[in-house]
DNA sequence: TGTTAAGTTCGACTCAAGTCGTACTGAGCG
DNA sequence: CGCTCAGTACGACTTGAGTCGAACTTAACA
């Protein structure tokens, strides 16, 4: 079985298997009580869309914490981001020792909203 | 040539060829200038969804004015949100005598971000 | 030419969201 | 126990968006 790809050639955005034994997820929507709208106010914000792009087409295996997005900002203001993704329900997180590790939940948006994470994928961060 | 249909029946969003002698557009960005997070903040507002999915699902041949759409707010704020649609590149906007009728810009949204259009007829607006 | 009606413009107000510093919590580890 | 370090909680500040009233613009039309 190959993975069908995309329009532009990348493989399409699809959901492993979690592995077992895992911390319980912190809380979030049921996937019937993910909104569209506050999904994509969730993704309206550029910081939130790299954030969500980066763990599509870069995550190899499972989950990553705050500190491997690189991303120039205070803490506070990284903690505040990444709990507005996981309220709207974008991504999962889940506490391994002192680390918080994201995800995104892949298989309940693509049942939800079939066709969004692909877009996120491709988008291009604006330049500057 | 019957028409595709997505996974729920209803028929796919596709565009409809436009008939000549228009009157030009209000100032709209070009396909190419239409930013993903400026479509996802447009249609992260509860009434410019509800607008766009009437649009999508009922608007029987082409673009219709401001009254059609039977909103309860004040002139200034459907103007407000009308524009904020048309900046984003969602509709396109034309001025007919006194009335500025709006439709989406499918043809350009199917191109620049497939299955969007999808979701937001898809949608179901928050009871009450 | 005067009236009507669709829609804009402007400004004020409110509220939510993003930003960040500071203090705190709690696991790991010596 | 006491240090370190990931991340949270809280609060202050700022900015931008939504909301709307009031005054204005401008076709259409009698």
């Amino acid at each position: 079985m190959t993975p069908r790809t995309t329009e532009n050639g990348r493989p399409a955005i699809t959901a492993l298997p979690d592995p077992p034994d895992l911390p319980p997820p912190l809380p979030e929507p049921t996937v019937a009580n993910i909104r569209l709208e506050t999904v994509l106010a969730a993704l309206s914000d550029p910081l939130r869309l790299r954030i969500v792009r980066k763990l599509l087409l870069e995550s190899e295996q499972f989950d990553h914490t705050c500190g491997w997005f690189g991303l120039d900002r205070p803490k506070s203001s990284l903690t505040h981001h990444f709990k507005a993704l996981r309220e709207a329900g974008i991504t999962r997180q889940r506490q391994y020792g002192l680390e918080r590790r994201s995800h995104v939940r892949i298989a309940d948006l693509n049942a939800r909203f079939p066709g969004l994470l692909d877009l996120v994928a491709d988008w291009t961060p604006p330049e500057r």
